[in-house]
DNA sequence: GTCGACTCGGGTAATTCGGGTC
DNA sequence: AATGTCCGAATTACCCGAGTCG
């Protein structure tokens, strides 16, 4: 059965209006299904087809040529994460991104479309990682994708202008760049101004960004550990050196299971980016209540 | 994925008249994609090409995907580098990007700002950190802002379409992605189906990618060896693999000094990205003259 | 059955076409 | 030789109230 698409996600598709689309398909240029109550349909190939004739080079090729973008499965967020592991084991950077900004530009939440679709493919890649089903080069190359799809992400957003300061960072041996830059970015996209120091940061060198910038936040996202010991001691004097300066800890990451939490203190621990963006939120709003130092007014309020 | 543009806003944006966009056009100047009914549509990232390397500085207001220009600062290449320090250390990722952008725009070579401007600069923060002028935070945050404009310029180049494929990664344990990142976008620059593996894979999982793409050109960009006599075992296996597949390998990185490169065997040894694109250029002239394998016929030839 | 998002027709304003001239 | 302006016809984009889809 050939795969049916509605008018606007070919006219998306191609890069025009969907007037103009309208009107090629009562022209026959391009061959249309109608429904019961009138509404046309394009088959994929069709729509194919024409672009290659007519167009030659299309916007976005991808959603045709995706598996299913149907509407009960471009629209809704499950299913997503499935496409997006298949799109970056396959190496179809173009059709990561439109899985990805689709649900951006109809109004998902960052932390939703993180937590939910980029997160679980991840984990799908490293169960077939596992499994030797997919290549350790796989791996990191869809880390590279999804690295770029982020910062894509992350250059459409507002430029923050709080005074609530947030920095962030990972611990030195822990390369994983992922989800400390989505954390980043959640973070900003309610209202803090966050600021991702990088990976494999040394506690010393946190405190010393500590001691300089005195953030409201300092998030640490914790992948991998090198050495526990090392880590549970290096952690808690940075806990320490954030309580001077009145700096909300907050961890999150994989690493951190529940007996390394017990030995650790902090301020919040956050599962998912949801959790951190709810915290985030509540820290937020408590901030606004209760100014603090030196506060410059904000603007309408 | 690539943004199709009217006539119109290119127009407005090269600051020129739509006739003479409508020249250029027909002239075979700028690639043209056209609709159904016969307008003309042109992808941004073509327009960009073209205001480079035909009208160059007379590109007025780019509000279409590129920042506003600053003519009197960004004209030479001289002193950018020193300002990009500058900028980087302080933070101030608007002006970094601004720095680099607009080289860009004004079309400068990519090799070169690599080489005369991002390379220095980063030269410049690194005696600081020795110094102890710099903080390693600094740094690790300075390579987070280069590596969003490095992302940025990617994806303002032209899709490559060139059936010439390059991969490239770095060694395991080295996670420097700076340098390999740029090596990416010069290749692509010249031509190149480049392809970024990634940071850190082992040897084993380079030679898989290389038996499973068979790429033209294998490179490998390394900044940090955690082992001499593994990598020289592990980097001559490699190069067997890449011999059997016909695959060109090509490496650079301050890490392979004069000594550790007489232990090597490799195609090219390229000290700068300057170096790279040149060799990349005359692969693929070389290619050219010699089609191999299921080569597809070219456009126009 | 409700509801939000989408699509239907059709009408109108804005662009773009090709070509000719300055 | 190259650019900018002007033209009638054709094409495209945007808008709206009613109806359909999921």
């Amino acid at each position: 059965m050939p795969q049916l698409l509605s008018p606007k996600q070919v006219a998306v598709a191609l890069g025009a209006s969907e007037s103009s689309l309208k009107r090629w398909c009562d022209q026959g240029l391009l061959a249309t299904v109608k429904t019961a109550g009138g509404h046309r349909r394009i088959a994929a190939q069709e729509a194919l087809r024409f672009a290659r004739e007519q167009n030659h080079s299309v916007v976005a090729p991808l959603i045709l040529a995706m598996p299913a973008t149907d509407d009960r499965k471009s629209r809704r967020i499950e299913g997503c994460a499935e496409r997006l592991a298949t799109g970056l084991l396959a190496n179809n950077e173009q059709a990561c991104h439109a899985i990805v900004l689709d649900l951006f530009l109809k109004g998902q939440p960052l932390s939703q479309i993180f937590d939910e679709v980029i997160a679980v493919a991840f984990r799908t890649i490293g169960e077939k990682w596992e499994c030797h089903d997919a290549e350790v080069y796989q791996e990191r190359c869809s880390c590279q994708i999804a690295l770029r799809i982020l910062h894509e992400l992350r250059s459409k957003q507002t430029e923050p202008n709080s005074d609530l300061v947030a920095i962030g960072a990972t611990i030195e041996g822990d390369q994983y760049s992922l989800p400390v830059t989505m954390s980043e970015i959640v973070l900003r996209s309610v209202g803090w101004s966050a600021q991702l120091l990088g990976s494999s940061i040394p506690f010393d060198s946190m405190t010393k960004a500590i001691q300089r910038h005195k953030p409201e936040m300092f998030w640490l996202s914790v992948s991998f550990i090198p050495d526990e010991s090392a880590f549970i001691s290096g952690f808690n004097r940075l806990f320490e050196a954030a309580s001077k300066t009145n700096t909300a800890m907050v961890v999150g990451g994989r690493a951190l299971t529940a007996e390394i939490r017990t030995r650790l203190r902090y301020s919040a621990f956050c599962d998912t980016m949801r959790h951190l963006e709810d915290f985030a939120k509540t820290l937020r709003r408590q901030a606004e209540v209760v100014p603090k130092k030196s506060r410059k007014p904000r603007k309408n309020s």
